[in-house]
RNA sequence: GGAGGGGUACCAAAGCGGUCAAAUGGGGCGGGCUGUAAACCCGUUGACUUCGGUCUUCGAAAGUUCGAAUCUUUCCCCCUCCA
């Protein structure tokens, strides 16, 4: 393969299918391209889920291609079908503006801004589609699709085959977002839509309506769907979402969270995440046997990208005190407390119930029961035990819950 | 519009007048083993509690009853078939 863009995707596993592999290389092969991917507005900040689409556009710009980062204001005001159960809760202007504004900062810190030609756009999508006529719509777009085709995209096919209901607004989705490509191919020389595999009927969508109104080939290439060893999808843990914006999980959860991935998708993610060169993930995968030393590089080189060389060494740093040496960690998670507080008499429960590391009293009572909560490293049994100053240390106390939740309770 | 079926905890699913804060499975959380992994085993999984109990939950509201997730009425929502 003669584009270096294209192999560094397929060697990284980037690659799941494409509309037109061997025109789009020739194409990127002889110019500078530019790409999107749209993603969703549901929530205040992307998760590690999208982390995969971010890292392509990352990809782009380093072989010289620009980026345009579609933020969904529009087609998330109507909600994407694909790949879910059912209809989601219908997000109000407001909210999907703030989600905007916070989804952008991510983009910042993940992409490269600093080259005039491969600096990223953003577009927002309601700027256009809020404006739409529908009759005019209808005749120049809907005419376009046919609901047979329609009903045979599996977004819609999965919804009908397991009986579940499938709004009209949903069901019009699709011609939105092939729309969205049809206005950056004509307005922004956008020729390739990049996403997720289970975007790839919403991309064909739009590489045919810019073939049947503009008679142009546009690509269409979509990334594998990550799954976890554990069979879960990547991102949705039970116990929260991985965040990507900092305010929502912090640069030490972050680091912890690529710490703890399983054995088997260390390998995958470290070409997947991290920005290590692909002969040198092989042959270190080759020779490391200590898996835990890969996990620690894949921890170290995934959040550096995210969270910067600074935060990256203190997430070490805390994880390597916290859990090698079995010490205090000085970044860990802190809650302050007031001298007069503890004066008082403060009992371990309301400390564990009101400064979120557990939801409430009573789950705090069942954790010390099974032994789950612990102070310098011992265990308390007594629920009713009184925190006094004889329990700090240095006016700090290392409260832990579990084996990987620790706190640093201040005395301010 | 007509005829049926159904809405139970995070999810799935039992219960069908008291013994139900609600079986069972999955998930989550904690413990053990380990490597901050997987698998496995054990415990736990509404809130408050002076650990005696108390309070709020089975789509919503009203009612029958000493007593309701369970019976009645109205309403809301979902599904299937017919039109």
């Amino acid at each position: 393969m003669k584009n270096k863009f294209l192999f560094e995707m397929k060697s990284r596993g980037y690659l799941h299918q494409c509309t037109d592999f061997d025109n789009l290389e020739r194409i990127s092969s002889q110019k500078s391209i530019t790409a999107y991917i749209g993603f969703d507005c549901t929530a205040s900040s992307l998760h590690v889920g999208s982390l995969l689409q971010i890292m392509i556009l990352r990809l782009m710009q380093n072989y010289g291609h620009r980026p345009i980062v579609l933020l969904g204001g529009g087609t998330t005001l109507i909600g994407d079908p694909s790949g879910k159960d059912s209809t989601r809760k219908v997000l109000d202007k407001k909210d999907i503006q703030k989600n905007i504004f916070n989804i952008q900062k991510v983009f910042h810190k993940i992409l490269n801004f600093s080259n005039k030609k491969t600096k990223p756009i953003f577009v927002d999508n309601s700027k256009w589609l809020t404006k739409l006529n529908y009759i005019e719509f209808l005749r120049e777009i809907g005419s376009h699709f046919t609901i047979n085709k329609m009903l045979s995209f599996d977004s819609v096919k999965l919804r009908l085959e397991r009986e579940q209901s499938l709004s009209y607004m949903e069901f019009n989705y699709m011609i939105l977002q092939a729309y969205d490509f049809y206005q950056l191919f004509k307005n922004k020389n956008c020729i390739l839509q990049i996403g997720g595999s289970d975007q790839w009927g919403n991309i064909v969508n739009g590489v045919e309506l810019i073939r049947r109104i503009m008679k142009k080939e546009s690509f269409g290439l979509t990334s594998p769907l990550i799954t976890l060893a554990s069979g879960a999808k990547m991102g949705k843990t039970e116990k929260g979402a991985i965040w990507l914006n900092e305010d929502l999980l912090s640069s030490y959860d972050y680091w912890q969270f690529w710490r703890n991935t399983d054995d088997r998708d260390v390998e995958r993610f470290l070409y997947f995440f991290t920005d290590l060169k692909v002969e040198d993930i092989k042959n270190l995968c080759e020779k490391e046997k200590n898996i835990n030393k890969l996990k620690v590089l894949l921890a170290n080189e995934a959040t550096k990208i995210l969270h910067g060389e600074t935060k990256t060494k203190k997430a070490e740093k805390t994880a390597k005190q916290t859990f090698e040496s079995g010490g205090v960690g000085v970044g860990l998670p802190e809650i302050c407390i007031k001298l007069s507080e503890i004066r008082k008499g403060i009992g371990i429960l309301d400390i564990l119930s009101k400064h979120g590391v557990l939801s409430s009293k009573s789950e705090a009572r069942r954790a010390i029961a099974n032994n789950g909560i612990k102070i310098h490293n011992s265990v308390v049994t007594d629920e009713n035990k009184i925190l006094k100053m004889s329990d700090f240390k240095n006016s700090s106390l290392k409260l832990s819950f579990g084996k990987k939740k620790h706190y640093l309770i201040k005395l301010i």
